[in-house]
Order: structure tokens, then sequence, then C-alpha cells
DNA sequence: TAATATAGCGCAAACGTTTGCATACACGAA
DNA sequence: TTCGTGTATGCAAACGTTTGCGCTATATTA
């Protein structure tokens, strides 16, 4: 079902001139006479010319391409990072590859090595919940390709990141249940292997001692951001003598699983358990009961920065690499 | 910053065999001795050798991606179109270029050029408000590469395309809304250019005029699905003299935003004025007040049957195209 | 008038693959 | 020995660009 792709060599026998001559036309170069410049461009026109890119990158090696895996294109989250990304990164002539690994680690390898394959310039990743191996983004820099890390940033793995000021921010939202009186919290984390849930219960565990609460260690629980898993999670934790009085989750998207659970075995929201969180997604605000707080991480912003880092890590000449570069973004936490 | 990216050359040099049967071997071509093969792919692991796509689309033609262009990737429902797509085209090998135009026409027409000078094996497309000109998409068509609309499709413009049963749905809301008594019933459409604007309305009168109601012209209106022209059309409706006891919307994004506009203003949304809708996503069920109905349009399966559709155009012989399909997806009404 | 500069363009190699055709060798049969 | 028949591999062209270098006129200078 191919029909007809114009190349150089036709536009150079329509005209007779030779291919060289055309390409430097179509590039402005000014060692083409104008005159021949001109005529080369409107023949392109009338054929509908395009590059092919494949043969541009084998030639120089830019393709002005970065890829981004992250989770989910549809959370909220994500949606408005790949915003900040794509406006960033237009600016200097840039386009964008996106792919959701939908928190599969497969599905994630297989985007990073695709990304390797079509040679990309640069990669913003956001890691999977199931990623706890980094292989393929090794892979990546061996084939030195630039990769910064964003919000999902892994641990123990040497790489340029942009994330939240998310240890604070469990501090500050443990403050906020206690000024409350609420005193048996517990945390609904995500999958300990990222850097982001480390954090978080680092937070908590230092926001509860300040405050003098005690914490059983039932009442620590991380999950794998699946709805089934936080319902597992939640009976594990609601059905006991006494159960949490308050819940931090991991954000808003377990918030909502771990709501629905409850409005599901007969427990009110922020009634019966009150619930704080991470995210203060735009959609919450149209939500029956909200959780009480949540931290606004401003992905818009987060994104922006990463692709300004990347950019960055990728303008930087061959023999003097960045060192691996950490930026927070401050966070702020939202009543409701 | 680029390292080092090994070539079927330097595996052959290092095994002094020819680049030819470098390639042979490791795309386990038979003509290739077991031993040879077997070492070459030995070689090539240990070299982390990662073929350059650009070089193999130069020679075959064949990249074996598509794109997919859309409005917003963070709409849940074309976030879920997506996930639908993933699933099919995965199975078949290909992998997925996604770039959402923002309902820019902009940013649409870079991103189809983008395609084509990428060369991707065929297109999915779900138009942006503001695109009433089809030049590229033509020129998408003209470069032979096949194309498919789904949802948002456009109006006057042959191709492919997969959609779901608009008109009827609206005339079941129309008759939904009947059903209760109410009569003053207005439409907030989406731009007429779109084929399912044009759909609804049809469906709008057809069942307003079954169920004997008088539609006054103020009463059917268009918005641009921005949040402040959504702001202003309700502004036009509501106050006014009689303003609609309900208010048929475009989909669940645009109730949204009128059912923001009607909070600012004192109104309180299914109480002073009804709303049905098409989407029934996901997020409506955690909200305070969702749309009394809303038609329920499938995504992922819609997103399923136009990338079947497409791999089946791309599939098709040279000398035999198929005619242009239309696939319509059955739609369901969900009352809340 | 001769030497030199300059403008305008073409030649051909290179990027990393794939693939039709040719080649080299071993082995058994005549 | 000679021929045929596989089997295993190599040669070289081609895909569509970009770009260093070289060539030819014409214009400028001494």
């Amino acid at each position: 079902m191919i029909k007809h792709q114009s190349t150089l060599k036709e536009i150079a026998s329509e005209l007779n001139v030779s291919i060289s001559t055309v390409s430097r036309a179509l590039n402005n170069n000014p060692r083409i006479g104008l005159r021949t410049r001109m005529l080369v461009q409107e023949v392109a026109l009338k054929l509908n010319y395009i590059p092919n890119a494949a043969a541009q990158l084998l030639r120089k090696s830019k393709t002005l391409t970065i890829g981004v895996v992250l989770p989910y294109v549809g959370e909220e989250f994500f949606a408005l990072a790949i915003t900040g990304i794509e406006d960033v990164i237009a600016t200097k002539g840039y386009s964008v590859l996106i792919s959701q690994s939908r928190d599969s680690y497969e599905r994630e390898v297989n985007t990073v090595q695709s990304f390797i394959r079509s040679r990309v310039d640069g990669v913003l990743a956001s890691i999977s919940a199931k990623t706890d191996n980094y292989q393929h983004f090794k892979e990546l820099q061996n084939f030195g390709i630039p990769l910064v890390f964003f919000d999902r940033i892994p641990t123990n793995f040497v790489a340029h990141q942009v994330c939240g000021q998310v240890e604070q921010a469990a501090e500050d939202l443990v403050a906020f249940l206690a000024a409350r009186g609420l005193r048996r919290i517990a945390i609904v984390n995500g999958p300990i292997h990222l850097d982001i849930s480390k954090q978080r219960l680092m937070g908590f565990i230092k926001g509860t001692r300040d405050h003098g609460i005690d914490v059983p260690p039932e009442m620590i629980a991380s999950v794998d951001l699946t709805q089934e898993d936080t319902a597992v999670c939640m009976e594990r934790l609601c059905l006991r003598q006494r159960p949490p009085e308050a819940i931090l989750g991991f954000n808003d998207e377990v918030c909502l699983q771990a709501m629905q659970w409850c409005m599901k075995n007969g427990l009110v929201p922020n009634k019966d358990i009150y619930f704080v969180s991470y995210g203060n997604l735009p959609k919450t605000a149209f939500m029956q009961n909200p959780p009480l707080a949540s931290i606004e991480q401003y992905p818009y912003k987060m994104g922006m920065k990463a692709a300004e880092l990347l950019l960055q890590v990728i303008e930087q000449p061959y023999d003097s690499p960045l060192p691996p570069q950490q930026f927070l973004i401050e966070t702020k936490l939202i009543e409701h």
C-alpha cells in the first residue's frame, strides 16, 4: 500500500542539478545561488518532498528526538508532567516519543530497548512499580544516551534525577493529622524499592516520632499500586481490633483505591478513616470525599525541570560530562 | 556524550567473518552454519549490540511502528483507547509512537509531518477540536501511509474510521430526560466540524422532536472544549429568563467544566440543572454529582478495533487497497 | 595579459543494514 | 580424474542523506 515518496534524487533529476545541490539548497546553504535555491525549494514543495528521517540519522548522528517512559499516560500527574516536558523541548526543536510501561517491568525494558534502536538523543524515565533491576537503564548509559529520572526514581543507581521534597511533605502530613488529635496513623506506601517510597517512610517515621506517636509495625504497609493489592492491604489494616484512624496514602490514586474499598465495606472515607495523600490532582476537586490534605507536587514544573536538565546533559560536550545532578521540586500541603 | 555503539562491522572483525554473515546469523538465517550462528550471537551479546533502526528502515521499508495522534493522553477516554491500541499492535510486533495535539491544529500538523519523516507504517488519529483543514492527513495518504480515524473523525474526508453509535445515544439521553418530565433541554456540543458533534446534534434534534419538545435555537450551543469557552457558553445559556432544566454535554469533561461554572455561580448541578453526557469515565465514579446518565463508549474496545483495522489496511497488498471502512462501536446508557 | 580570487556547483564517500549473486570447499559418484 | 551437488560463506550494491573536496567558469587584481 506504499505509494510514492519523493527523494532528493527526484528533485535533482527534475531540475538537472546534482543531489548535493538539492540537499544544500533545501538546507539554505549559502553556497548555492539564490536562484537555484528558490527553484529547488519550489520543486520540493510541488513534489511534497519530506525528508527521510532514517537516512538523516544515518549521516548526522542526531535524531532531535527524546524518549519518555512512565507508568501511565492517563494518570493526571504524568499527563501534566508530559505537557511540561513537551513545552520545554519544543522550544529547542526536539520532539518526544511517549510510552507507558503500565507498571510492567517487561514493557519498560522493551520500551527502553526500542528507544536505543531508534537512537533517541535522550531519555526521561519514571520507573514502573515492578522495576527493581536497572540493567536496561545501564545499557542506555553504555550507549552514551543521556538519561534523567523524574518522580519515580530508582534507589542505588547513579543518574540524574528530579523529584519532589517527599520526605518533608510526609512530615507535614503527619503534623497535619496530629494537629487534629489523630494518633493511630497508618501509611499505605508504594513499592519500597522506589526512592520516593523510602522517603515517604522516613518522613512518616520522623514525623510520628516528633509528635510522640507510637507506630506498631502493622501500621506500615506497601502496595504495588494495583487496585487488588490495595484492597488486600486495607483488609489487613482495617479488619483488626483497632483499625487506624487515619491513613497516609502513597498518592491520590492509591487513596482512591483505598477509599473505594472503604465504601464497599461500610466505612465512610474521611469520617471513619481520614485520608491524606500526595498529588492534589485536579480530579479530586470534583470528588465527594477528597483526601483531607494532599501534597501538591507541581508535575508540570517537574516535567519542565527534568526536560531542561536532559537538554543540558545532551548539549554537554563529550569530554566533560555533567556529574549526576539531583533536583528537588518544592511541594506544598493543600487542605481540602 | 555519545560513547560507543557497536555495529555489525565490529562483530564481524572480532570473529573474522564478513558483515553479511553476521547479519544473517543474527537473523537466524539457516544459510549460516549453526556453529557460526551461535558464535556470532554470543559476541553480539557481549558487545551489547542493538541494531540501528534507521539503517534497517533504509534497507527494508518497514518500521514496525505506528503513530497515534490524539487530543490529550491524560483524558481517561483516550488513555483507555491507547491501552487498547497497544494491546492489539503488540501482538503483531509493532510498537507505537504516541503524541498529543492538545487540541492545537499546529501541533497536530507537526506531529503528522514528524510521523511522515520517520516513515511510520500507519497512523491512528483522533483530530483536535480546532482542526477543520485536513491537508496534513491528505499528505499522509499521498505518501501511501495507511490512516484510520477513531472517535473524533473529520467530516467530508474519505478515510477509514471507527467511532461510537453517537446519534442513537443522543436520542437515548433525550428520552432519559423526557421520561423525568424535563422539557427545557439544551445541548452543549463540541466543535461542529467534528462528525461526532454533528451526530450528537442530529440525535438531539430527532430525540426532542420525537418527544414533542420544542428547542429554541439558543438552546443549541457549541464550545471548543476549553474551560473558558464552556464558561462563556454557560453564561449565555443560564443568565436568561428561563435557563435550561437540563443540559446534554458533549462529554464528561465538558460537563465537569460546566458543573464547575454552576458551582461558582450558585447553581447546584443535578439539582438546579440536570446533566447527561458521554463518557461514563471512571473518575465520575468518585464524583459528588456525576452526570445523571452518561453514555459508555467502550474506549478500550474502540482503540482495539481501530488498531485491528489499521493493521488490516497495512497488510493489504499494494494493488488491492481496502475501500474506506466505517465501524460503529455499540454504546450503552448508564444511569448514576 | 597573466595571475589569482570567488561564486556556483558536482563527485563520491560515508552512515549501518539487508540480500541477490558468486565463490570456495568437501564429498561422493561416474 | 572429472563432474556434480551440497554446504557455508563472502562480495558488493542499494536504501536516502550529508559533506569535504575538487572542478569550472567568470570577475578582479597587478
